[in-house]
DNA sequence: ATGAAAGCGCTAACAG
DNA sequence: CTGTTAGCGCTTTCAT
């Protein structure tokens, strides 16, 4: 107990522990320190425990960029913020990434974020966070069909995680909801409220999402026994505007449809408003279904219907799902977990002029 | 040339440029290299030159965690994400951390973000931050009155720049956008437009925002030769339900107001829907200003007129900022720019029923 | 004005 | 199983 003082005070300094100093409370050295805490093989049970007890006794944290300078890894995860996509300018980005260093920081690691405003930049950006080794891996997100970034990484032999569905399985580890369910659900719901004309607005074709929320579109309407009918189908709006503009294409079809469902949020505001502007009035006339997760303050002055989507949970899972990569712990291929949830605030009832 | 011929493949070869290459390319120590390009005063004009030009053409850069281990800096700023932070749900973020990071790469810097949910947590997040020499220094968004973090940071002498008025000076270095001047704009366009009573829904009073907008507001109402009405003056709401119970209780008011200006966007939505309730029309019966920057896009239904505020300046500014506070260069003490401009979406004109 | 040498905190050969 | 030794890339005394 003579010894722990020392410790202790050691410790209380201020100036940081250091693995010599703990090798030092063990009469030990910094090798063998080093090694029982990185758990190799060659070192006894016996004073591998002991050190780690005394490591944690005296709140030994070896500096991740004195480690780095060997090991070349830093215990951080990149995430390259793109400002182009639709998703920078909504609340799932702040969710988004609270979840990515939450599950960061409950293994040690941090989380570094660039930006990058168009594509050009975006592989500029991971080749100088590459090479300086500002980051031990990457989170993707938004998974596209042919991605870039997932060449550039791959190839790089860089760890990386997709937020969304990568359909060449090859060295790729991704982690993404369900959406095409959501979308079936979407159909199902309002096919059993009565609907039998359903539109359909799509998100971006060059995103992975776009492929699989069409087939649960498709999925729901087959097993509604409802036919598709491609004038009440669009593809690729992702913003209000083009939401707008999509809603009003198909609302000023010959036999417009009752309901619409929309793959991604913000286009379902732009239908509202081209309902609104045919004198439509939202759950009276039209009924709208919107997916990805718009949140309640907001948007919820239009009665819309909604998928909700944990963000905050995707990014733990990624978060740790990368580090497992990093680490070259075995992780699960492909991954699909169901964190969406309907919330019906009352547009998909059937519609009055229907009755 | 025969020399560039190998320096060239040197650097081509996949391997890091390290100093002892460039040191090596011309015949120099790696010491003299090191000093050479940290501008130390014992180098000679025409070494110190030869040196820059060689890193330059070997694409030398020197690994941050490499220097940090003699340094302590890693060249990367802080930035800690408040969940329970109403900014932390909106558009605000996106821009203003790619502003961060735009500013931060422009100098060689990298941003590390941590977030944190509860007020405890928060200080945890920086002294682990801290601790393992994870950021150089930080940037506080969103200013309090008396801000734990400051407390913080200026015991541990650590640099730091804060979003937001900081009213004592010492140590501080902020930015902040003249939310008062806009306040008072908005009350002299009213004023203009033949508004007598106007209304006030102040955000959150723990922010240092909340007394400046209040007092820009007085002022305007002075300027315009107004009286102030208590009774139409309300603080601390920042959530759009704040602000429909805001709105709410100064539209029921004995003599109600002909236009509202909030300090906060969101509330400026609440007090839309609580005017809708009340068979109110906005541009109508009732007029709305917003600050703090909502964009065009999710909220454009109401037609709201609001100030905008570029963030990502805001960001770029901060980040600049706080790298100059980290090399100890000269700092401007305090910073005030309007970065913020009025956005007239017509709900401010003259109401009809006031004609 | 430059070089030689030491060392930051840590990992990783190689011995024994 | 553990200690010895070297070295990662860089900075920083201390000589010269």
């Amino acid at each position: 107990m003579a010894k722990s003082a020392a410790v202790l005070s050691a410790s209380a300094k201020g100036a940081r522990v250091t693995i010599s100093d703990v090798a030092e409370a063990l009469s030990l050295t910094k090798s063998t320190v080093s090694r029982a805490l990185n758990g190799y093989p060659d070192i006894s049970q016996s004073t591998q425990l002991r050190v780690k007890r005394m490591a944690e006794r005296m709140a030994y944290q070896p500096l991740s960029h004195a480690q780095a300078i060997k090991t070349g890894r830093t215990r951080s995860l990149g995430f390259v913020l793109q400002l182009a996509d639709h998703d920078a300018q909504r609340p799932f980005l702040a969710e988004f990434l609270a979840g990515l260093s939450e599950g960061a920081t409950a293994q040690g690691y941090t989380l570094t974020v660039a930006s990058a405003d168009n594509e050009e930049h975006l592989i500029e950006t991971f080749q100088t966070l590459l090479r300086d080794r500002k980051a031990d891996g990457f989170i993707l997100p938004r998974a596209m069909v042919d991605d870039p970034r997932v060449k550039l990484l791959r190839k790089a032999d860089v760890p990386f995680v997709l937020f969304g569905r990568q359909f060449d399985p090859e060295g790729c580890c991704w982690f993404d909801i369900r959406g095409e369910d959501a979308m079936r659900d979407a159909v199902l719901h309002l096919a059993g409220l009565g609907h039998r004309r359903i539109g359909f607005i799509n998100g971006g074709t060059i995103y992975s999402y776009a492929k699989l929320r069409r087939e649960g579109f498709e999925d729901g309407m087959a097993q509604a026994g409802l036919t598709l009918e491609p004038e009440l189908m669009r593809e690729n709006a992702v913003t209000m505007e083009e939401g707008e503009r999509a809603g009003a294409s198909i609302l000023d079809a010959s036999d417009p449809p009752t309901a619409i469902v929309c793959a991604v949020d913000q286009t379902a505001l732009g239908v509202y408003r081209a309902a609104h502007l045919r004198g439509l009035v939202i759950g009276h006339d039209l009924s709208v279904v919107g997916y990805d997760g718009i949140k309640e303050g907001a948007h919820a002055q239009p009665p819309l219907s909604t998928f909700v989507v944990d963000n905050r949970a995707s990014g733990v899972a990624l978060a740790g799902l990368l580090i497992r990569r990093i680490r070259g712990e075995p992780t699960v291929q492909l991954r699909k977990t169901s964190l969406a949830h309907f919330v019906n605030r009352g547009s998909t009832g059937q519609n009055t002029r229907h009755e």
